[in-house]
DNA sequence: CATATAGTGGGGAAATGTGGGGAATATGAC
DNA sequence: GTCATATTCCCCACATTTCCCCACTATATG
């Protein structure tokens, strides 16, 4: 699945490409389509198939929980299907750039299951976060059996 | 398994050896392929098929979780697959050259089930303060049943 | 000394990422 | 409704990087 860090820049118009290994996996297990919507400051993005059985599985918590409706109002609800062009790049919808302050350097991360997009400096902050709160967690892996 | 150290330049090219034992190693116990990562200021290369066995127990996990999120974004997200050429090299990405800190002089060291690439510099630091800790560490070495 | 194995270096083809022109589509003003 | 302007999207071209192959040197082995 998505593994892997990738730097690339956003062109003059609003352009990001998708490293050739994320590409690769797209068209060979799935449609080839990207469904991409906003989370934790960065993009998430999804074959759709994933996505459809996130939004399944979705549809049949209660309506009415809290939780469930921020998370539709936060993370379903901006989702939006952006084609890959014959070069395999993306055009970015303006309000999730704004989102995820895209703007010149952005940062590609294969996450198995997904894949994140973020902006460099938020990506390099959010990435020293993280090292330091795995610092804390060994114990916790451990027991995970890792 | 992987036992030793080595220490070897990094070409004009990137590119780094992998020792001979290691890669008879990759090819006649797996399928000859590494998976690189990065952790504790160095790199983690793991044969595809253990690194795939990790994946899947991590993609279990509740994909919301923050510690799940920090490890995934630390470790997993950066695994890339190194080819080895038929001299046996690996050419590293850029970002996890740049985090392991890693330019002319590498150590390669063996670790029983993984590889660690080190920049020498870090090796050598990170073996000093390894060597202190355990001294103080080995009633925890006992508990484990050392 | 011959031979095999290991590590190093470099040329060249192919793939990848980047930039930009121009057609098609949409938006808005008159 | 028509025209002008702007946006989107498709396509092609270029440059860089990556990858594959072959050749050379050094060290170990018989």
């Amino acid at each position: 699945m998505f593994r892997g860090r990738f730097e690339y820049g956003v062109d003059s118009k609003g352009r990001l490409a998708i490293p050739a290994k994320f590409r690769e996996i797209l068209t060979s297990q799935f449609d080839g389509r990207l469904i991409v919507t906003n989370f934790d400051s960065c993009l998430w993005a999804y074959p759709v198939s994933v996505w459809q059985d996130l939004e399944r599985r979705v549809s049949t918590l209660p309506q009415f929980l809290p939780e469930v409706k921020a998370l539709e109002r936060v993370f379903m609800s901006a989702a939006c299907e952006c084609p890959l062009d014959k070069q395999g790049r993306i055009i970015l919808p303006a309000s999730l750039k704004v989102y995820a302050q895209i703007e010149q350097e952005a940062v590609v991360v294969g996450m198995t299951q997904r894949i994140e997009i973020w902006s460099k400096k938020l990506w390099e902050a959010a990435f020293a976060k993280a090292q330091e709160e795995l610092s804390g967690m060994q114990d916790k892996l451990a027991e995970l059996g890792l």
